[in-house]
DNA sequence: CGGGCTTGGTTCAAGTTTGAAACAAACCTA
DNA sequence: TAGGTTTGTTTCAAACTTGAACCAAGCCCG
């Protein structure tokens, strides 16, 4: 079949996505590394852990959360934890898990950056919507991520080179 | 000043979007790292170069296109020409100055990974848009990447941390 | 001309990410 | 219940990124 290049709108469209975030990545990644000595993906991480009623998560389920590879979250968490951020217990139910539980710490490290990174987070990219906008950007982006959902449900999920086969969660 | 939070829907558009563009990013570096042997940086280094008119572009005026740092591009610029689908000339204007060019060989490379490509961008983002989602998403990034063009022309460039200060134009 | 500042690019070490391989514990199932 | 498969996590080497430091070459102005 031959391929149906972009359109000029949708190459318009897919470069301005593609530059911004670039651009926006960076500048998070930069503003939390001043104020808070780590990553964008880092402080994702104790955030998604102090939200959580019990403050701390599996390694699969805040994997598949933040969707990143196992791997990357491994090294991340140990960064963190050698930092006195997050913990690492074992899970009491299946001896394999291991759970991240976000410290007093970190709790304190990720209260002092909040303000910062959500006025960054304004400035870069919520100041320049109109209100309408934002909700085209929620349910565009909502139908982009629910075309990964259920990937490796598919039995076609081999051929498909970017598709990420990973596990099911289980906490 | 007290913070201003998200409000649950800039919330949901906020998380909608960091989880897809980590999805999108994943995707798009594994299928071109299957089909291309390259990351995306990379093919859009190959794709850059092969729009100019002579297939040529200084490695500042690149690294801006891209929205990279000189140092990421040098680094991407060596492997390539390692993998001889790059070549690196003198700037016979600017002593100082280095030129990419995209071999033969490249543009081979893209063009034999190029329908792949436009493939995926397609079945990740476009064909879950309806057109007018399209339009909006051109919209709405284009309006985010203006918010970063001119950014050293502020003399407040300096105190704001997520702005990369970087050199002008000059090809 | 002769510093001194700016610009274009690279280099280097430290940090991060990737993907495959290794392990161990849980889960079948015959 | 033994043996094989799946699942949860880490490990390891190779690739990549970051930011600061460095080196030239252009520029500017006295």
């Amino acid at each position: 079949m031959t391929t149906r290049w972009l359109s000029p709108e949708e190459q318009r469209a897919w470069r301005a996505y593609i530059a911004s975030v670039a651009l926006v990545e960076d500048a998070l990644d930069r503003q939390l590394q001043q104020e808070a000595g780590m990553p964008h993906l880092y402080y994702s991480i104790l955030a998604t852990l102090s939200e959580t009623p019990e403050r701390r998560l599996r390694m699969t389920d805040l994997a598949e959360g933040l969707k990143i590879t196992r791997s990357r979250l491994t090294y991340a968490v140990t960064r963190l934890e050698k930092d006195g951020l997050v913990r690492r217990e074992d899970c009491r139910w299946d001896k394999r898990g291991s759970i991240a539980t976000i410290t007093g710490e970190g709790m304190r490290v990720l209260e002092r950056a909040a303000p910062g990174h959500v006025e960054t987070v304004r400035a870069l990219l919520f100041d320049r919507l109109s209100p309408e906008q934002v909700g085209q950007l929620e349910e565009i982006f909502t139908a982009v991520a629910e075309g990964f959902q259920g990937e490796d449900a598919h039995a076609t999920a081999d051929d498909v080179p970017w598709r990420r086969r990973s596990g099911k969660s289980c906490s």
